[in-house]
Formats: C-alpha cells, sequence, structure tokens
DNA sequence: ACTGAAAATCTACGCTC
DNA sequence: GAGCGTAGATTTTCAGT
C-alpha cells in the first residue's frame, strides 16, 4: 500500500468507470503497470467491486429513515437471525448491529410516508423478538465520495497516556 | 424508466466495471443500444456515478460508529454549517439530518477505538452548538448490493382507509 | 433499435532496470 | 520484483438504415 495504490483507490473511489489510460495518464504510469497495480488491489481484497450510485428518488424511493431497535433477548442466534432476515428486505439499504443502548439501526428507503408507516406496521412490530424501536425520518443525507488514510493525529500514535 | 432501465440498473449496480459489450449480452439487445440508454440514465440523473468499494479494514479504518448528535439551537443556520463543516471530517462517512429526539447522525471510521475516543473530544466536544451527543460501536454493517423498485404493496396504493 | 466499420482501449508477454 | 512498450484481441462509438 505505497503512495501509487493509494492515489489509484482515491481515483477509483471518485470514478470508477475511467478507462485504464486515463487512470494510468493521471497517475504518470504506464497503463500496463497500472492494470497491474488495480489486479494486486482487487486480488488482496482491498477493492471489493464497483458500484453504480443511483439516485434513489428516481426508483421512487425518495423517503428515507433510520430506525433503531432493541431486540430480546440479546442472545447469538437472535441477533444474527434478525441480522439476517432484516438485511434481506428491500425496503433496507443496510443494516448495523451496535454497542450501546440500541441493537440495530436499520436504513430503509420507501416511496412514501404511507410505505414507511406500513414497513414498520407490517415488517416490525409483528416480530416478537423487537423490544422496541424509534424511527427517525431523513431530511438530508450528505456521504463522502472518497475514503482515505487518516492523517496521523499528532501525539496519539506514540504517546499514549 | 421501463423494465430495460432497471435491469441495466441493477446490472451496473452489482458490478459497474464491466464492458458495455457485456451488458448487452446480459439485457439481450445490441450494444449500441445499451450505450444509449446507460447515458440516457446518466443525463437524466437516474445514474449518479460509478464508485469502487473499498475494504475500511485494509485503510486502517477498521472500527466504524454511529453518533447521534443534539444541536442547540436548532435553527437553520447553526444546522446548515453544522453539516457542512462535519461533511468534510476525513473520519466521516456519511452525515444525516434527521426529524425527531437526534438532530444528526454521523456515520465514522476510524483506525481504532484511540481515535474514535479522540474524534469525539477533539471534533465533538468542543464544539459550542453541540447540546449532547451518544455514541455507538458497529460490530458489524452489512449492504444491500442492488437497490431495486419496491415491490407494491397490495391495497396500500390503491385503498387507503 | 440494429449493423458495420473506424477509432480507442484492453491486456498478455517479453524486455529493461 | 516492478515497471515499460508493443502488438493482437476486444471494445467503444457513431454513421447510416
Amino acid at each position: 500500500m505505497d503512495e501509487l495504490d493509494a492515489e489509484i483507490i482515491r481515483l477509483l473511489q471518485t470514478d470508477a468507470r475511467q478507462s485504464n489510460r486515463e487512470l494510468a495518464r493521471r497517475l504518470g504510469v504506464a497503463p500496463s503497470t497500472c492494470l497491474e497495480r488495480v489486479r494486486s488491489l482487487t486480488r488482496r481484497g482491498v477493492i471489493r467491486g464497483y458500484h453504480a450510485d443511483v439516485d434513489l428518488a428516481a426508483l421512487n424511493r425518495g423517503v428515507q429513515a433510520l430506525v433503531s431497535i432493541q431486540v430480546r433477548p440479546l442472545s447469538r442466534p437472535v441477533i444474527v437471525r434478525f441480522k439476517e432476515e432484516v438485511s434481506v428486505l428491500p425496503e433496507v439499504l443496510s443494516a448495523f448491529v451496535l454497542a450501546g443502548g440500541d441493537d440495530f439501526v436499520l436504513h430503509v428507503a420507501v416511496q412514501d410516508l404511507d410505505r414507511l408507516h406500513a414497513f414498520l406496521l407490517d415488517e416490525l412490530s409483528k416480530r416478537k423478538e423487537i423490544a422496541g424501536f424509534r424511527t427517525s425520518v431523513i431530511f438530508q443525507s450528505t456521504r463522502n465520495p472518497v475514503v482515505g488514510r487518516l492523517p496521523e493525529t499528532a501525539g496519539a500514535a506514540s504517546a499514549p497516556d
């Protein structure tokens, strides 16, 4: 993971469909070199795939929400099963298993508030393992297009207290 | 947005780097037709871009958390400014502006728990507009690779009560 | 929406450092 | 081992239909 790899990752996060040639030009290396680097990153699992970013509103999924959920009993089989079942629901964009007050957070996207309500009632309320949940409608969301290495925070690495 | 468009979107969400030719083959249309469809979807803003999916652990960002935040006063300038400033922090993957008990949720990824603690203390605690926040470490997260049209929920559209 | 052909790109392989 | 240049295969792209 040298500087060149980091730059490749940055550029492919910005635009995954640019040609290998273009990528090589921006990096100042030969296309064949660039190709080998990208393959290596893919082989090593650093690059996991390439995905189109789609406008949710255009898919009639303009209403998003975060749903915080507590499940009981808080046992491994219940958590594993709940996570698996809920992850595949079409309304769910992503699911988080958490430490702390809430056990799960679901990021959901649906057509409108009626559908959100229906989802909560039909998919969540009926589940016996759910001890409670709280829904927050999302007004806005922003996503950082590029995930890079973090800058070293001065002192944190070398001088723990 | 006919069936062909929907299928293109599905395939490009799964693998954004497959060739136009491959895409066309899977759809059973000519490459030129497929290309024009993809361009149209891009022009209309349905496809917003293509991004590489990178393993956060490989970038030394293996620790993720959701941070729920309340800000005061809850006025437009405070919200807008907070959102803009926080969105560009390198630790922040995405930021949500919410309705409900919490005003913001930040999805953050950092190297380790020390860095998470440092982020909370150095970036959040010092902000005067923050009235309180709660941090939940993420044990696991799953993401739905394909966002599609939602199935019609029987009765919901045609027979509201 | 398809066909065909020209331009651009991809990528395997042998070479140099 | 890592990067480069080249050449043959593949793909993109845009007429014309």
